[in-house]
RNA sequence: CGGGGCGUAGCGCAGUGGCUUAGCGCGUCUGCUUUGGGAGCAGAAAGUCGAGGGUUCGAUCCCCUCCGCCCCGACCA
């Protein structure tokens, strides 16, 4: 490709939106360009790499057994009724009306899709297992898109499902799916990708995984142990907490004047976070069902756990009015007085196995001490669960040792099913007995532009990206210093004719720019391989050759610049 | 959905209740000169000043409404 001919410009100053590199590399490199708010269209160079990246995913999909489909991106909203998730999902799903009135949505994901072209082509254990993938637009009309391609409305995912007659064979094709995982992302070029476990939510027992992108600008919290081997997400993770026993001494009322606050109760009363225990109270936003949660003081609660324990897909903090209207004080609600009756209690770990904590005592201005779970409620009335946020610093689940956090971006997540769509849309197979059963269910996705933007993350330096060579926009960059001068256009001419000859990829700059301005641009298209050819060097017939991640140039033979560029791609894709 | 910010040439931004023609830098086009990290000179094209309404003799500027975009938070199958 001629660099003269080239669509999509690159621009020398920073978008004044753009707060990640993906995101200002994105845009100055010309890669993509905004439409709307989270919407984009991919410019030729942008083009090239997801193709690049999307030949990778085939490839593994194809290798653990998955066959390529495409479903549509408008689906009819009986399929999604059927699932229940026309109504159950909130407004990131986008629901229209076609022309006879019929209520039709933008796909968001595709179980429903994939579950009705099974049940009509898949019936027998025979046929079993089956993966079926795709790579396909997604739409999510999410509330608030960002930093360029990490987080976008319409994007395009390599989604797959696999069908099993048993838990058992899901989760040995699951092992197979994480492997192939793994492979994508190291192939594709992320340095650093973790897969975490995942939060399940309302799916029951069932295993998922994420995997992420390491890098500050990640919208999730991953926790660590120090050796890597306890990784989870901070929405589902644990750690080995353990709670200082004492004997119990006996409930004391106190008079706390305007404290409410953990910091101001216990400096009022002279002890530590540690010492008190802390109401929260939440409303399940769908059924307006109240919950009171709590925990050790120096804890936060983690809505997600919560969530799962309380069997409610979308919490929100309870106003004073929904508190009072059960009949507690907002800031000294007491689980010494709740009513179970009219909220359900949920109580951390951290308040179970601890002694004498201070609690609030259901009455303005006091506090109770020496509170103790064991003596001073009917356990059968609660539920005890780990419902704490961890911390950096908590002790590992696995080795005790002190967990770390890091940000990471989800590039990718696989997650085991089980019936829930096969049952709800009757997706079902014979067995060797002719006896009906659901399909058992796997989903395993990946954002590919997302991805795209992650390498980015990973592989920068301040005049722009360094892609890998496996999906590198281009191979080799030619430029031509001065091309009217000394036979250095014929030169370049030459060299780019034998390289296209060649079947290597080259973006050739054949504008004739000053230097400055022709390096620039070549360091925001971070083409791994770099090739000069100057008077100054051809007068000694040789060329410059130099890499993207390196800063040196080598000056080579014209004979034997075609054999380096050979040599360097090989080494590079293997 | 809550909070904040911004809409003036392709991009980044000034600016003003009237100055008979709205500017600056970058980019674009023409010509010349230039060629090792975003050059110089000369000339040119390019704007419904986000939309609608109001105040006014007169609005890009003041007021109201709406729309769009960005940032923080909530949310995220």
């Amino acid at each position: 490709m001629r660099m003269s001919k080239l669509v999509g410009r690159r621009i020398k100053e920073d978008p004044k939106d753009a707060k990640t590199v993906s995101h200002k590399f994105l845009i100055r490199g010309g890669y993509v360009r905004p439409v709307s708010a989270g919407i984009y269209s991919l410019l030729p160079v942008g083009k090239r790499i997801v193709e690049k990246i999307e030949r990778i995913i085939r490839e593994e999909m194809d290798r653990i057994d998955g066959q390529e489909v495409l479903m549509p991106v408008i689906l009819p909203a009986e399929l999604w009724q059927e699932s229940g998730r026309f109504t159950s999902v909130g407004q990131e799903l986008l629901r229209f009306k076609d022309r006879n009135d019929k209520d039709m949505l933008l796909a968001m994901t595709h179980e429903e899709a994939v579950v009705h072209l099974v049940r009509t082509e898949v019936s027998s254990y025979k046929q079993l297992p089956v993966m079926l993938y795709q790579l396909q637009t997604k739409y999510r009309d999410e509330a608030r898109p960002r930093a360029g391609l990490i987080r976008v409305r319409e994007f395009t995912m390599k989604d797959a499902y696999s069908f099993h007659v048993s838990q058992e064979d899901l989760e040995a094709y699951y092992v197979r799916a994480h492997e192939a995982y793994e492979r994508v992302f190291k192939r594709v070029g992320m340095k650093n990708v973790l897969s975490i476990e995942a939060n399940s939510g309302m799916m029951g027992g069932s295993v998922s995984h994420e995997f992420m992108a390491v890098c500050d600008c990640g919208e999730d919290t991953i926790i660590t142990s120090p050796d890597y081997s306890y990784r989870a997400n901070r929405e589902i993770a644990t750690a080995a907490w353990t709670f200082a026993k004492s004997a119990p001494l006996a409930l004391e009322k106190v008079h706390t004047p305007g404290r409410k606050t953990i910091e101001e109760v216990a400096e009022f009363v002279g002890v530590t976070a540690e010492q008190t225990g802390k109401a929260v109270f939440y409303q399940n936003v769908r059924t307006g069902e109240l919950i009171f949660a709590l925990i050790r003081g120096d804890f936060e609660v983690n809505e997600s756990k919560l969530g799962n324990v309380a069997m409610a897909s979308e919490l929100k903090f309870a106003d004073d009015a929904a508190i009072r209207a059960i009949g507690c004080e907002p800031g000294y609600a007491s689980v010494l007085s709740v009513d179970p009756a009219k909220v359900k209690i949920i109580v951390d770990r951290s308040v179970a196995e601890s002694s004498n904590l201070v609690v609030g005592a259901n009455e303005a201005d006091y506090h109770f001490k020496n509170y103790n779970f064991g003596r001073d409620t009917d356990g059968a009335r609660v539920t005890v669960a780990d419902i704490a946020t961890v911390r950096e610093g908590d002790p590992c689940p696995l080795t005790g040792a002190p967990l770390t956090m890091v940000r990471g971006i989800e590039v990718g997540n696989i997650f085991q099913l089980g019936t829930k769509y096969s049952a709800a849309m009757e997706c079902n197979f014979l067995d060797q007995n002719g006896k009906s059963h659901p399909m058992i269910m796997g989903c395993y996705g990946i954002g590919v532009g997302r991805a795209m933007a992650a390498v980015i993350e990973q592989s920068c330096d301040e005049f722009g990206p360094v892609w890998p060579m496996s999906i590198a926009p281009y191979q080799v960059q030619l430029c031509a210093l001065n091309p009217g001068k000394d036979g250095v256009g014929e030169a370049a001419e030459a060299l780019y004719a034998e390289l296209l000859v060649a079947g290597i990829e080259v973006l050739f700059d054949d504008r004739g720019e000053k230097a400055g301005f022709m390096f620039s641009d070549a360091d925001l298209l971070g083409i791994p391989l770099r090739v000069v050819v100057s008077p100054k060097s051809l007068a000694e017939g040789k060329v410059e050759f130099r890499t993207r991640s390196s800063r040196d140039t080598e000056l080579i033979d014209c004979k034997a610049i075609m054999g380096v560029l050979k040599e360097r791609i090989k080494e590079a894709l293997n």
